[in-house]
DNA sequence: AATGAATGAGGCTTCATTCAT
DNA sequence: CATGAATGAAGCCTCATTCAT
């Protein structure tokens, strides 16, 4: 009764889903579009999630997953601290443009996911915001960053840029993914320069 | 035939909908929340405003049409450029807490426009936008700003901290809209000192 | 905003909800069977009925109220309490022939009401029972009625009965209505002499 | 092809099937649920009973082998008239009891069966009764019983009585199934003296 | 003997909108 | 001005059933 989680058709849905959630708006897409997309019929879209609200879910989960668990990894690092900062601004440029959809629809979407799972993924997002307050926290505190400027809100901003990449980076761009990560990482150390 | 546009009762409707719209979505809303939220009927909604698309589309002139002008009057200044940037920034920021819940639907739901407005709307801000790039691009050519960065760019990652403002920031906060202001702009141009 | 509740297309729709209830079960019938019963769209009767286990529930209140009041008149009276118990029971079977296709549902779907409407609907249900009770552990006390039966079996005992009634009843049978009354009222007495 | 009918897992989906019915009602049932409560999966369903309706079906038939069989016996016997009719009752209390959540089912939900077994089922229970109300009728004809009360509506009366002992008797209430039986047939007895 | 995949029909409900009054 | 009535389309979801393995 329990239903692959790596099947190749529910990847498809997982697919199409993310690519209409982040073209039209979640509330705007209907099960009947993705199913269309995807090859499948709507029955078969509920074969591999209880409702609407699970593929959103998942997109939140695959995400929080893949970006946190990078960026601790990096601050973890026993490298100086704004060559940490530096990485992990470029990294999360970097894997929010490679999975730009995707990044588009968590980016947007927190607000329209059931009540409990909404929670739980602010919470986690909450607790990526303080590794990062923390890391700038320290630098101020060590002298390497300028410390007029509360912490949380120099992660708002700068984190801030990088929430609505989706909005306007497009791969066929002149810049690419690894060259924008470096610009804005740039920005965030100048921006922080005591 | 047209009520006039100030007329308290089309006045709470507008507020009822911005407000619901920024605290659960646009898609999300329909017009019997906003007539009740008002404290009028459905039929009385329609009586001032012919579609639900017309009140998303009002929030979206009210912005533009007066952030836009705000953005000239200063840009128009004849202080020197950098001045002028930082009181740009400091001003955008501080306007949309002002209009916190206005600023919200404004800059997350263009996609749910309907089409021709919708390009009408980005054909705007793209205008904004460009006016502020050509800002940067001036104070790079004159060797006030770092030329190092491509101005498209800058601009994106200033504004798009901006855009994000209302998903965090909250009145009741420890700061002032007037504080945000002036610590973003300060970041905006220290990241741009040659 | 508030609906007519006696609106002649809320009760036409309310009708066939009952007619329908009653011959094919709650949960087999559609709401589009209903409209289409009652010469309506499916919007019209959301506008009269929030939910389908609306429907559902008025027949039980309309019922209820109902028979519980005429039970209570003839309790009160200040006959002998025989006459009064043989009463009660004469004019519970006459309004329940008299409303067949409620009555049928009113003692067949209770468990297909929503979880806190049924715990209502059962209280109350539970009242009229104990009420009666009583009146049947009155005349054990006093003698008139045979004491070597619990009271409570007896009122189940003879309420089972007249809850059957719609499963087998016909209008165009060889009894009225009032002749059932008086055969079941009968019987019941009879069978408690002591 | 067909499996043993007394296979262990086909009696553990039956036994889950009437458990439900009776729980939540027939219409409200799936077989996931059965197939959940069985342990089996839905395929597993299918491969012992042909469709949901056949589950139902199983239900009605075993029950009226059985009790039809039992009054049968009862009633053959030489005994007086009025202790085989009063053995009758008794014994169908007792055995309604000793299957409760499957007397539930088959008093409340004939009209869900498909129609050509519905007709079938009725027919049955239409023959039970027949030979009931003889029973009531010779002894009415002998004098033993009261003869100004229509025979069939003796037997609807009485066994409506029966009929509903599903939906108020607990096995672990203050009466045994044995004491119920003898009640019930006191009380039939009593209220047809002459 | 048993299962997971897949389907197609249909169910309840919501909702933007129109309209007569 | 404003309302309640009514509609029709669409949305999410459930489910009995079939089938290949």
């Amino acid at each position: 009764m329990r239903t692959q989680v790596d099947s190749p058709v529910r990847e498809r849905v997982m697919r199409a889903a993310i690519s209409l959630f982040a073209a039209k708006g979640f509330a705007t897409t209907s099960i009947r579009e993705i199913a269309d997309a995807a090859g499948v019929t709507k029955g078969g879209v509920y074969h591999y999630f209880e409702s609407k609200d699970d593929l959103l879910f998942e997109v939140h989960t695959r995400m929080l997953r893949m970006q946190t668990s990078r960026m601790h990894t990096i601050a973890d690092d026993d490298t100086p601290l704004p060559d940490r900062l530096h990485a992990i601004i470029a990294d999360v440029v970097e894997t929010t443009i490679a999975n730009l959809d995707e990044a588009v629809v968590f980016f947007q979407s927190v607000h329209l996911l059931a009540a409990d799972r909404q929670a739980q993924v602010r919470a986690e997002r909450r607790a990526y915001h303080s590794r990062v307050r923390d890391l700038v926290a320290e630098g101020q505190a060590s002298g390497v960053f300028r410390g007029d400027v509360p912490a949380d809100l120099v992660v708002h901003y700068h984190f801030g840029a990088i929430h609505r990449l989706g909005l306007w980076y497009h791969a066929d761009g002149p810049m690419t993914a690894e060259q924008v990560g470096v610009y804005f990482a740039d920005m965030t150390l100048a921006s922080l320069r005591p």
